[in-house]
DNA sequence: TACTCTCGCTTAATCGATTAAGTCAAAGTA
DNA sequence: TACTTTGACTTAATCGATTAAGCGAGAGTA
């Protein structure tokens, strides 16, 4: 029913073998000889099963898997990413098989997914320092590749968003409309990214001569939960800070329930900049000002890389990719 | 590297095919034999590989073609099905393959994966009536499923949803509210669902002795901006509604801006009704009475259904899958 | 002329499972 | 006793590709 190489070979007057190296472009083939069975392969419509296929060599099908949670997928930013991924692993000839994590846990259905030869490699979300999965993963064999962070600590390739670099510029767009007492929101800091944009922040007050202040920088956890008891915590202080970074935009959107609660204005009388630049931060009130984050190609650089991985082929050096400010009206200038 | 079935073979000290057997519960193996080769199975932790399997047998893979659309993913609807997909492809030994379409067409991304033996069977998302991708695909012998609506007619085997019980319910509720004049907002026409769930409305209407006036159904795209237009257009009648069933949560959200700009309260000046409960449903101002969709058991009978098809076990007589109304602030009862 | 390459192809082994067909001993039957 | 049946295996073909090894013909070299 199928048609195999077979059929074509017979229809091309040729071995199976010749077929094979047509497809492939390996071997020497004469000219004549390949259009006959590239005329073979057209008229035939014929499509090499996958099944045999990966039999010999690869998959050629990228892995990942999605947390339990029926809304994970439903998280913009992932979708997104999601998207990049399919779309990197398209361009490399690959497919991308969406594993949903139920009883097991992630390494260990990864670890399966790669010895049955499902998947040639696994793409890791949300990677922390000397992640756990990937070094079991790695340790198994197992290509994987995880989004980093410049100057972060992870077990294995990575492709890294400039977070120091963003967290940097964030802070001085802060310290330009006058501020000098700038909190920090801060993710889990065991998150690959926690570091790098804390540096960024530290690095950018200590320029304009303000050393962070330790009461300002609060570790929240990664929920819009969190950044409201964090947004609380901070304005209890003695001395509360006149604009605040989030380490991501769903801290802000906490912060700014927080802050509203208090009865206090986003950006006249608190300045408030987040990180991710979900879609609803331009729809916040006031719109939210944010590091934008290039997802989709990070998505994409993902799938590349660990093509690259998998096929053993040179890799170029780790890709760095930047975040650009947006900027709206949840910050303002200092009032006095 | 990987283990084979033959090590478990020498291991068990009997020949792959008996070990087979075990493994697949085949043929008949003496008790002793078969603790010997689950013993050796273990001892290894072998698992089967699964291209050698899916050369002779199936793929055990389901596909999903997503639209390209980088948003697509980030539907809530959608990522509750593809959550619901998910579990019911791994409680049936399957994976599930997602294939973001890009420059070529559903049908044929989905004949192509099936052609290639990398999944045995696909589901298809928001069917239409003589669906054109699953009269393809059933004519290249792949199977598929499509959420369907009791009384449709889909080229395809379905699940579906009790729409017209639905509809009918939602204006039931409303003519209890003592509305009268109840307007309609339907999705385009050859969506599977909008005949039934207009007979839902019709039959309901019926029931209480008023005919549904043509002049208050209006047929819209699938987009909070039709939304808005067909409650626009609906406010320019003579005689305006006091009640509106909107097929779908994005229509009736679209709705409810038209409503805002026209200066009329929600709830008390006129009654909204959705379809879909999506998450935003619950905080809209006022809350969305709507009909909440079971997306996630919707997404596990279709798997199963199709897992069903693919492996041609008798199939139970189509699910059907009901609606139930969540009442909230957005349907009040008639001001007179 | 005789020898070695290279080119262009074919033959056949191989990947790791499934499964039809065959074997052989023990049990059942006439 | 002789013959069939059944149970518990093994042997070997098979799925459809990839690829190492081999082979003949013509070109190049000494």
């Amino acid at each position: 029913m199928a048609t195999t190489i077979k059929d074509v070979a017979e229809r091309a007057q040729v071995s199976t073998a010749t077929v094979s190296y047509v497809l492939n472009g390996t071997g020497s083939v004469a000219a004549a000889t390949r259009r006959r069975v590239l005329e073979a392969v057209a008229a035939l419509s014929y499509q090499p099963n996958h099944a045999a296929r990966s039999l010999r060599t690869r998959s050629r099908t990228l892995g990942l898997v999605l947390p339990p949670a029926p809304t994970a997928l439903a998280d913009p930013a992932l979708a997104e990413l999601v998207a990049g991924l399919s779309e990197g692993a398209t361009d490399g000839g690959y497919y991308l098989l969406l594993a949903v994590q139920g009883a097991r846990s992630e390494s260990e259905l990864g670890a399966e997914l790669a010895q049955t030869g499902r998947i040639d490699g696994l793409v890791l979300l949300d990677p922390r320092s000397e992640d756990e999965r990937a070094l079991l993963l790695t340790a198994a064999g197992v290509p994987c590749v995880a989004a980093g962070a410049a100057g972060s600590s992870l077990p294995c390739p990575s492709v890294s968003l400039d977070l120091e670099r963003g967290a940097y510029d964030a802070t001085r767009h802060l310290l330009q409309l006058g501020h000098r007492r700038i909190a920090m929101i801060a993710l889990p800091s065991d998150l690959v990214g926690s570091e790098p944009f804390y540096q960024g922040f530290a690095t950018a007050l200590a320029e304009s001569g303000c050393a962070p202040d330790p009461e300002l920088v609060v570790e929240a956890g990664a929920t819009q939960e969190a950044g409201l008891e964090a947004m609380e915590e901070l304005l209890s202080r003695p001395e509360p800070p006149s604009a605040v970074l989030a380490a991501s935009d769903i801290l802000a959107f906490g912060a700014m329930h927080a802050l509203y609660d208090a009865g206090l204005a986003v950006g006249s009388d608190l300045a408030l900049v987040g990180c991710g630049d979900l879609p609803l931060a331009a729809h916040t009130h006031p719109p939210l000002t944010t590091l934008r984050v290039p997802r989709r190609s990070l998505g994409v650089a993902l799938a590349k890389r660990l093509i690259a991985l998998i096929e053993r082929r040179d890799l170029d050096p780790q890709p760095l990719l930047n975040l650009s400010l947006m900027i709206r009206r949840s910050s303002a200038a200092l009032q006095s």
